[in-house]
DNA sequence: GTGAAAGCGCTAACAC
DNA sequence: GTGTTAGCGCTTTCAC
């Protein structure tokens, strides 16, 4: 890109309007659909000298003058993780249904690079940005940019000030514990823990516990993904207490887990039972297929682009999960309505 | 957004000017590193006059009058393939170094979306696209826009008159297929393909095949995705022929019939070896790992990034896949240098 | 219903 | 080394 990206001079709007016999004026209105009427006749023949000369409207002179760009900032940890990465092609279909376009940026889970992200992107003037936040609670509601409208998704905590979008993880891993709790009989449940911010899960996880008067199973806390899900099924399976079922706190790390229990020549779930806590495609095709509860991850994106666009009021707005049972807690095969 | 995206007015280059006392020339100047030199002491205080006024530059306006605006298009078929996912992250991070950012777009796999993003990205005056196309080798040359710079990402063939970059399919596929032949004496070995566009991989386990004066042994087709791999390994358990071994076209496959395998019991590797295309990461932490030849994604994101950055001559560049041996061949634990 | 014209914020000649 | 200024391509107010 040494030159101009177009090298030819462009066909602009001045060229269809003198090619159309009109002024500027006209041949925007026609192009946006207003804000002025135009007679039908003209609008003919304006849009005939746009298809004749190839224009196309450049959206930077646009945006300079209207000072809206149709572009959204999307900060996250990486589409490496398939969670993210289901997330992120929702999001981007439903952004583009809408006309607009989201400029990504991966912040690798680093609350530092966040920070930067944020900057750079209202430095290329976004209309605002939505950001999974690898941040502790604490310092979320610095990250705020004057005048650039920000939500939080994947969000499980409220930040003051701002809206935010999550699923009620609380209530999700409770759900999921309590199942192994009440149809299979487990009564001693470790947590697989993931860093940054799983204290939502880790509550869910109590809660059921206690619901039911169990103590508090083991707790081992690794870092979110496959090798963190892999090393914390290491330190499980070295205790002399190990339990017989596992809660994991993502999709990620129970593949990692799974890993290490095969390895072991664990049988899953005679030997242990293991759910999880996201819902990505691939859950229902490892072995064996993980129950889980599952993020409503269509439902939080939608309210997400909408939000932003609608310049919400600030408020936390919580998603229910869904629990997909499948064969890793030791429910029978067909005994699922759905495995998919 | 119902208003501009900074409702109040902003700072511009002509307040850092006027605060500075010096013409708007000069902060353009102190801001671009030039073209122009500036004293000392007057860069200087323009800094201090920008750090003063929290002056962000308006990247539409340089973009009107530049002609470029450090952003190009990105279109593949979607992050819920963890292999794009992991392609995606590392894209977005050698951009990023290159101070450039990524206004990516989703195929989902369908060439006339494709042919719809082009145009939608072009509209956006993006500097040039990267695009994964899930076009057949014929129609990708009619894809191009004029004075557009396109370069073709993950791409096995060679488009005339354009860039591309891929791996070198063939010999991969050949390399990973041959392992099975020649160190575990696999005879028949079937090839589980994904479509769109697998010809490559196809041709390579034929090589492998015919190297070693083999028949052909049985192939299905069925699409890309974990579900495809599922059904495909249904079809092949099916079969009277049923061989131990299978090649599967991509990680993602390979999955879905890992799960189809053991759901019927079989063992693997002994009663079936399976390995395949891609490395994703997930690929070392399923049960067994799986052995297949990796692409080298991060040595193709930044030829790409850099390649189209400098406009580059047409050409199709090719990169080598490496072997990676892990269990799901035959290969024992241990006997691999690096299984992650 | 249409046209003229004033900017939006910035870059880069060109003059001094 | 610094200032003046003419646009970049578009939207929109204001006349007519």
């Amino acid at each position: 890109m040494t030159k101009p990206a177009r090298s030819a001079r462009n066909v602009t709007l001045a060229d269809v309007a003198r090619y159309a016999g009109v002024s500027s004026a006209v041949v925007s209105y026609v192009v946006n659909n207003g804000p002025r009427p135009v007679a039908p006749a003209t609008a003919d023949r304006v849009r005939e000298a746009i298809a004749v000369l190839g224009y196309r409207p450049n959206s930077h002179a646009r945006a300079l003058v209207s000072g809206r760009t149709g572009i959204l900032g999307l900060i996250h940890p990486g589409t490496a993780n398939p969670f993210f990465g289901e997330y992120n092609d929702v999001l981007y279909e439903i952004a583009t249904r809408n006309g607009i376009a989201l400029l990504t940026a991966n912040s690798a889970g680093d609350p530092a690079a966040e920070r930067q992200l944020v900057e750079d992107l209202a430095r290329r003037s976004v209309d605002g940005i939505l950001v999974v936040t690898s941040m502790a609670p604490s310092d979320v509601p610095h990250l705020r940019d004057p005048n650039l409208p920000m939500l939080f998704i994947d969000c499980p905590f409220p930040v003051p000030g701002q809206r935010s979008i999550g699923p009620s993880s609380v209530a999700g891993a409770r759900t999921v514990v309590e199942h192994l709790i009440v149809e299979h009989g487990h009564r001693d449940i470790a947590f697989l823990a993931g860093s940054p911010v799983t204290e939502e899960r880790e509550e869910g996880w109590r809660q059921a516990l206690r619901a039911h008067n169990l103590p508090d199973g083991p707790l081992i806390r690794t870092d979110y993904g496959l090798d963190g899900g892999y090393q914390a099924a290491r330190v499980l399976l070295d205790r002399p207490d190990r339990p017989r079922a596992a809660f994991v706190s993502s999709d990620l790390q129970a593949y990692g887990a799974l890993h290490a229990f095969h390895e072991a020549g664990l049988r899953i779930p005679q030997d242990i039972a293991v759910v999880s806590f996201d819902g990505t495609s691939e859950s229902a095709h490892t072995w064996p297929p993980l129950t889980l509860v599952r993020q409503p991850v269509a439902a939080m994106a939608e309210a997400a682009i909408t939000g932003i666009l609608n310049d919400s009021p600030p408020r936390h707005e919580l998603f229910d999960m869904e629990l997909i049972v499948r064969r890793s807690c030791g429910c029978a095969p067909g005994q699922t309505d759905n495995d998919h």
